[in-house]
DNA sequence: GCGGCGACTTGATCCAAGTCACTGTCACGC
DNA sequence: GCGTGACAGTGACTTGGATCAAGTCGCCGC
């Protein structure tokens, strides 16, 4: 994943409208004079760096964020200090989506890489909404994903299945992205992988073994390729595969 | 949860306007001529009896359902034929979120008892949150605390902390629809219960036996009796709690 | 180039919850 | 009443993944 200069000179340049996670993002299916409505009330920020918090648990939600460049992950502290991964961001996708119902937000999210970002002020989002067909129904879909997603990954699976899913979404994702879908860099730590999927990180390192030993991937420290995408798939089926 | 009559008379006494679920629902902020737009997209529709279904997986997405009366349970069945449910709905909450994305249901909707919604033409909906700005944003406040639940869901947690925050959840959704908060009928089986926490039904009896030993709640069939309320809370806070 | 530290791997043991098998209980039809 | 079948509870056992405890590897600072 690439970063970006740090000053924001040519503006164009940065536009949505230029910006290669359009298709992906909130500018989907817009154009012209909507597209520059929406344009208007983006404000780019950073470049963040590995470790800092984009915002924190608590904090008034004022902006929505789309990730531009880097990635993200979200993750909340309980009670007893433990930490719940719960979900990581890539290109295009929003963070601070859960925060609008109680206008705090409900979790962190710290960059993985260096990271930037499209802030959304949400009142004006929502104004803009109002009067965009389009920029709505969009907002609506990817809330929309965000539940049906989150809904998948709370099933009773084995280590392998999760595991298996992690890494066939992580290639979906990369190659909607224009990203090779086999030969990727993992941002996150076993630690972080092995949170989010509830499992143990001695557990996340020996299934990855035992892929390598089935010729189902290679992976070195953080670099993965994807040798059967195929039968990554079939592993992960039930996870993904619903019907009547 | 108690039932409707067959019939669709009195349009008056079933507007919106003065639909105890008001403050829950679609309409919550909204006053005047502005519920009535709402009003006029509503079709209602029910009773339909226990093991009815609302929509099942694929079919096309055109209407959001507010639940009336009743309850559904949600859920999709795997490749393998395995059923995983997804969530509970009493009335007030909303069904069929996640099919705006992709256009289809993804799940299927079951009623558990005599049950009646109103069906929330998409499209149209659509078009007056555009219009509204208190609809627009209570439909993504809606969406939104969708989205938090799920992710609270999916964490590591034991049996008991599973149960406990059922129980309490349960018990805060019927404190809210103005039922007593520590005596309510489940309206699902220990299958579903189990199937929804991904225990096996015999976990689930046995920490409802554990439950009523440590004096926390006594249980009949389907009669449950909250105790201590505090204690239980306690038990689950690790999948509440958020700090940050 | 050495020391130290954090990230990862590997092996040995443990335990919560699943599975299997059986029993009890209620509801409904005849 | 008496079967039948769905649902619920209980005990014995099995097991996947967690936990505990050493390692190994790579990297950064000095």
């Amino acid at each position: 994943m690439s970063t970006l200069p740090a000053d924001v000179s040519g503006r164009l340049r940065e536009a949505c409208a230029v910006c290669s996670l359009k298709e992906l993002c909130l500018p989907r299916g817009l154009n012209g004079p909507d597209l520059e409505r929406l344009d208007d009330l983006v404000e780019r920020q950073g470049p963040f760096h590995e470790g800092d918090h984009l915002f924190r648990v608590g904090d008034r939600f004022q902006a929505l964020f789309a990730v531009r460049a880097g990635s993200y992950k979200s993750y909340t502290v309980d009670s007893e200090g433990r930490e719940h991964v719960l979900g990581f961001h890539l290109p295009g996708e929003l963070l601070g989506l859960d925060a609008i119902y109680p206008g705090r937000h409900l979790c962190n999210a710290l960059a993985l890489d260096t990271a930037t970002v499209c802030a959304l002020p949400y009142e004006q989002l929502s104004d803009l909404a109002g009067r965009i067909n389009g920029l709505r129904s969009q907002i609506m879909r990817l809330m929309s994903k965000d539940i049906a997603d989150n809904a998948t990954l709370a099933g009773d699976f084995t280590a392998e299945e999760r595991l298996a899913a992690f890494l066939t979404g992580l290639s979906e994702r990369f190659r909607q992205r224009g990203y090779s879908p086999t030969e990727f860099q993992l941002a996150m730590s076993r630690r972080d992988i092995a949170n989010y999927l509830r499992l143990a990180t001695e557990t996340v390192s020996r299934v990855f073994a035992r892929f390598e030993k089935d010729r189902l991937i290679t992976v070195d420290r953080r670099a993965v390729h994807l040798l059967d995408l195929p039968r990554l798939r079939t592993l992960c089926a039930a996870m993904n595969d619903r019907q009547s």
